[in-house]
DNA sequence: GGTGAAACTTCTAATAA
DNA sequence: TTATTAGAAGTTTCACC
């Protein structure tokens, strides 16, 4: 665990909900200089803990309205690394793990409607060393709030 | 479909590999003026397209080392708006779908060990209408990469 | 480490094309 | 719709706590 501060936490929180957020006002917020907010944001620049930053978009409105998770069964475990190294291959797919339980790989994908899935989905299943996948098709997305988490990163449960 | 062209497009694609990119710099690259940028994101901004902005963490210098998809089991399909409502209210759920398939609700929650994941996931057992749920325990995030899809947005398959 | 102010860069809005 | 421009705002650096 990084060994940030409480005004680091705080930083943090803010840059989280908006990354625009001016320093200024952060500076005001806190009650300190919009040069000590400076110095502390290009260390957790520095330290990875800030890795970027990315636009919120509205998929939906791009015409990505399709959205399913997929688990996949190998034949074997050991073919995990080459399959995961393949599935990076296909776009489309934006999370892929590694898990215990019933597949051995799973997957989330976004598309753009059914046709355009299945396409992705069939990628999947030529994959050498795949020998099916099961997929679930989400109906609606009920939460999808980084934020939801990260204003909570150091709450305790 | 939102009409946006070539240019909002471009946009779009740099400002989500870097939030903060300046207008100048996008400016120069797509030969365009500042001001254009500036006009063109307001209008994404204001018709939705882009709903924000976040950083990028490394949850894991944070003690967030634990990732896990649990899927929900229900009683009666009915009782799945309610039982959302009831996710909703815990922390660490980063994500739930309501989804065809094996399971009724699906969701990604992060947490900081075992300890912590277990106190989640009774939570989420004990939520009135959930028949049971079922964990898949991430032992690696191969792909989480919002620019993977983004910078493909509108790339065909 | 933090501050405050100066120097520099970027943003924004109004005007003009 | 796009470009220009000038004033406002934000960022960064640095000498000094």
């Amino acid at each position: 665990m990084a060994r940030i501060d409480d005004i680091d936490k705080q930083i943090l929180d803010v840059l989280i909900e908006n990354t625009r957020t001016p320093f200024t006002d952060i500076a005001k917020r806190l009650n300190i200089s919009a040069g000590t907010v400076h110095v502390r944001v290009k260390k957790m620049e520095e330290s990875g803990i800030i890795k970027g930053s990315s636009l919120t978009v509205d998929y939906e409105q791009l015409g990505y309205t399709f959205i399913a998770y997929i688990g996949v069964f190998l034949e074997k475990t050991s073919q995990t690394q080459f399959v995961i190294s393949r599935i990076k291959e296909i776009p489309f797919v934006t999370v892929a793990h590694i898990t215990t339980g019933k597949f051995n790989i799973f997957c989330k994908i976004r598309a753009q409607d059914t046709t355009h899935a299945k396409k992705i989905i069939f990628l999947l299943d030529d994959i050498e060393g795949v020998s099916r996948t099961e997929t679930m098709i989400s109906l609606e997305e009920s939460i999808n709030d980084k934020k939801r988490l990260l204003h909570k990163v150091f709450q305790d449960l």
